[in-house]
DNA sequence: GCGTAGCAACTAACCGGATGGTTGGTTATG
DNA sequence: CATAACCAACCATCCGGTTAGTTGCTACGC
């Protein structure tokens, strides 16, 4: 996108930090850490110089890259929506299933929804939603909406109620259990929640 | 606190800011002030000086009544968690009743939650939480665990977990919700849901 | 092969406005 | 008049963003 010309090819010696030039491994450096940055403390709360830092990059790259701060942060979060949507896709015949994946993926990803509360608390209002993740959104939307015209889902309750309720499920017990008996104990309870919601 | 001495007595006109000096009813109108502008911003967004502004307040007379911005999160954190434990106490015998008036009181109260994601988000990992607020909790799961024993609330679920799932519920259908109609259709799911999860 | 021009990747140092926090002094009040 | 309430101005530092300059890579003319 930046860089038109092939001027980044396949290196051989990646493992350590390499400091022969690559635009492409320092974007990605800078993502790491910013994302990281930005998952603890937020947009306001995070630093430039610390990310760059972290990075092992200058800080002006970062603006060359991604224009600004909230720039980056568009960076980071549209990278996290659309690596969490690759990873967890919506499977409207096996909503429990799907639950229960979506809560290990949060119980191992903790960062990401912190990216999203992030988000929710300092962007709304200000800024319409990203269009990566309005898109997954309304992707899983539909998905569900296709499914009860199908008969597979009741129809009691809109699509949009529904995706909200099956995520507050898998919104709880994040807190304060990194053990995995009680991981266990809870993943049962969000699929057997899911389960009376989907049996209407 | 800051003054044990009586110097507050009940005033007469406080309809309009009083000119006349009143340091109980300043702190009042920080507090107010920082209340609004913490919900919008969080703590690392938050501008002391626009608290002062908007409190018709000096802004040294914020360090003198609160020490820090952070002690002054503290106290709007305690001062708000504590009107909301006293205007929606938990009723164990109506676990869906005091459901639809969280969600209720969530919806026309949209500051708390906010404030709660805040410090959740800025202060998780630093320091403890606030006495309060760990008051409030405790007190809940207490009241919860003392039903079980009588039998009137299902044992398969621990009291945290159960707790959890109730507030969980009640963190649905408050995005894009602001009509009534869609709010009355909300919270008789959220009360079905909660029966069922009563039901055991 | 070889020199070199051109460009992209990268860097150190800097800038100015914003921001949390302080201080010395002023005024109302009891 | 003693004291608490209040204020204007100030300060040191932080922090997002910029800029002028350097270095390595590669394409190309010869």
């Amino acid at each position: 996108m930046a860089t038109p010309t092939a001027t980044t090819k396949v290196r051989e010696g990646e493992t350590a930090k390499a400091k022969k030039r690559d635009a492409e491994a320092t974007k990605r450096r800078i993502l790491d850490a910013a994302t990281a940055e930005f998952a603890a403390h937020g947009i306001a709360g995070a630093r430039v110089d610390r990310i760059a830092a972290a990075a092992g990059a200058n800080k002006s790259l970062i603006y060359a890259y991604f224009g600004n701060k909230d720039g980056l942060f568009d960076a980071v979060f549209d990278a996290a929506v659309t690596s969490h949507i690759d990873q967890v896709p919506i499977d409207v015949d096996d909503l429990p299933g799907y639950a229960t994946r979506l809560y290990d993926h949060r119980l191992s990803h903790p960062e990401l929804m912190r990216l999203a509360d992030w988000d929710r608390l300092e962007r709304d209002g200000i800024g319409a939603k990203s269009d990566v993740a309005q898109a997954a959104q309304s992707h899983k939307v539909k998905a569900l909406a296709r499914a009860q015209k199908e008969g597979k889902l009741p129809t009691t309750i809109t699509a949009e109620a529904l995706l909200e309720f099956v995520l507050a499920f898998c919104q709880t017990g994040l807190t304060l259990a990194p053990d995995t008996r009680a991981a266990t104990a809870h993943r049962k309870r969000i699929a057997a929640g899911v389960a009376q919601l989907v049996e209407g």
